[in-house]
DNA sequence: ACAGATATGTGAGCAGTGCTCTAATTCGTG
DNA sequence: CACGAATTAGAGCACTGCTCACATATCTGT
């Protein structure tokens, strides 16, 4: 919760972190998540390469608040597509939520890739993301869970082979269908 | 077909081309394909950075040629699985291709990762690699083409939303069943 | 067997990268 | 107004891909 009051440069450095982040997603969507570069960053705002660094560590910490919003944003837009459903329309909640995913990986293509792409480098996820990075589960397990009370497990269970996946099968056996219709979606997009 | 006289230098280059691969597979083991350093690879070999490039014209030419080994390696795996299958029994030419790709993955995840992950930098596949990557569809269309003549075009088609992919389903309206089992295998593995 | 052509390896050097550190400047507050 | 804190600039280190001129080893035609 942001004080209204702030002080001039409290303001114009919260500015000027959007501005590097917009940049940054920029630079990325040219140049891919590998390109990205924080002197150029620097370059396009016209402010010193060391500079950048006192707003953001390191150039995996600029890489990680991008991912983080990437996943806000993601999370933001499923949770926001299954709230226009009923809860007992189980399968429209479902088409929703698989819809919204699509929906938003074909319209910034780039930041897909950066959250569901190949990781970039030695680059391991902090453990503040994955929060973040849960919200689309989290409603998709919700979806579920309903779907389990109310009996209908199998609503779409597919002829996906069940050894596939053993871990997630083991614990929700009809975990499988979802994921495997959000991830041939998700290939298609960021194959193309 | 290569002659069996040939010059010493001309064996000592094919070697240490494939010494040069080899320490770049080793490296991209670790450190990922966006981690590829030339430098390194001369470091590991004990020769000079610029020496390097009397086989591979740039840090791109070592990925491709990179990239071709392994599409050959899993083609190669695919076919000679697909080859122990009768050919009428097209499940289980399938499975067999299916298994082929997925133990071919997990023996070698960073190659994997390198055919089917998320391209580097501005990257672009060249030409000479299609037909290359080409030979696991192939030996996939090979079956579905069986299929159709038999008359059993959808022996597993299964659930999966035919409007995901209209391009394919457009052409051979039976061909996104196993894509779609390829793809579920794939991105477990990628994202292990 | 001996030139001459050719392929190979070396080292310096350019432009770029992430990142650190020190010095100078600007800004907010007592 | 003056002091302390936040910000910026700039130099510098170690690394990267890549080019070039030069020396060396190897193959080839006579």
């Amino acid at each position: 919760m942001p004080d209204k009051p702030t002080t001039a440069r409290a303001r114009a450095r919260t500015a000027l972190i959007e501005d590097i982040k917009d940049a940054a997603r920029r630079q990325i969507a040219t140049e891919g998540a590998a390109g990205l570069s924080v002197r150029a960053v620097a370059r396009e705002l016209s402010l010193a390469p060391s500079g950048t660094y006192r707003y953001f560590a390191s150039r995996d910490d600029l890489l990680t608040a991008l991912i983080m919003d990437g996943y806000a944003a993601l999370g933001a837009a499923v949770e926001q597509a299954e709230g226009t459903c009923r809860r007992q329309d189980l399968l429209g909640r479902l088409r929703a939520v698989a819809g919204a995913v699509r929906d938003w990986a074909v319209a910034q293509p780039s930041e897909w890739a950066l959250l569901y792409g190949t990781p970039v480098h030695g680059y391991s996820a902090p453990a503040e993301t994955i929060a973040q990075a849960a919200r689309p589960s989290i409603v998709l397990a919700g979806i579920l869970d309903d779907a389990r009370q109310a009996g209908t497990a199998t609503v779409v269970t597919t002829g996906i082979d069940p050894g596939l996946d053993p871990a997630m099968a083991a614990t929700v056996p009809s975990i499988a269908d979802l994921p495997a219709e959000l991830v041939a979606q998700g290939v298609l997009v960021w194959s193309s």
